[in-house]
DNA sequence: TACAATAGTTCAAGATTACTGAAGTTTAAG
DNA sequence: CTTAAACTTCAGTAATCTTGAACTATTGTA
């Protein structure tokens, strides 16, 4: 496997029926990728270093893929960054009141 | 560490305000952990072997301990068997929404 | 045009966690 | 006392997580 080819490549996202009930209570069962997921509640576009500057880069991309994997969020190059957003509409037409009942709960910070 | 010891020491249940998202969500992603609530939400008493028959024992106790540690069910030992319990009006006061959210989502078998 | 900076990604390797076969325990029944 | 049923624990392997180091791609800047 080549640096140039996997960066080059661009990211892929499952599409909204694929997207399962399993990745997506895995995405959200660690509290970095729910303080991510939360953020991009908010303001709609953010970069991953926007996201959460307190990690390393790598576990900071590790947790986006994670997130983008499972169908949470959308990734796309803008220039030097990448700008990722929430699949809201989609996750809610397949999980209804899923995200609301998340991250109304304890244990998610709401600073 | 003892078999003897191991064996005889009760079963420890999280009191409900330490119940963690964290350990829910990751409870719940898993499908024959989420087979086992399913069915509890359904009857509401249930034995290990009961909840997953077609697992080895050592899988089915595996995913009991792990829903137990989450604070999802209530085990008590019953002459020779388990019995267990969802504790449901404690998770759902804690996560209201959650557990109808999941479960009523597509990925969970409804059979 | 070259050089450096920025914002990530990928890889690798050690650390943690998950799964399950084999062996053990406890209770109940014969 | 022996056997069976229903789990649990242990141990070893498999899979995941985490993060430093190296790399790429884009965007200034000299």
């Amino acid at each position: 496997m080549d640096y140039v080819k996997a960066m080059a490549r661009p990211f892929t996202h499952p599409a909204a029926p694929d997207i399962s009930l399993d990745n997506v209570l895995h995405a959200l069962s660690d509290p970095v990728r729910r303080e991510i997921v939360r953020k991009l509640m908010g303001s709609d576009r953010m970069s991953c270093i926007q996201a959460c500057a307190a990690h390393p880069p790598s576990t900071v991309s590790f947790h986006h893929k994670i997130l983008r994997e499972a169908g949470l969020i959308r990734s796309e190059k803008k220039g030097v960054e990448v700008i990722n957003t929430l699949r809201r509409t989609e996750i809610d037409q397949r999980f209804p009141g899923l995200l609301d009942a998340v991250f109304r709960a304890p244990g998610t910070s709401h600073p």
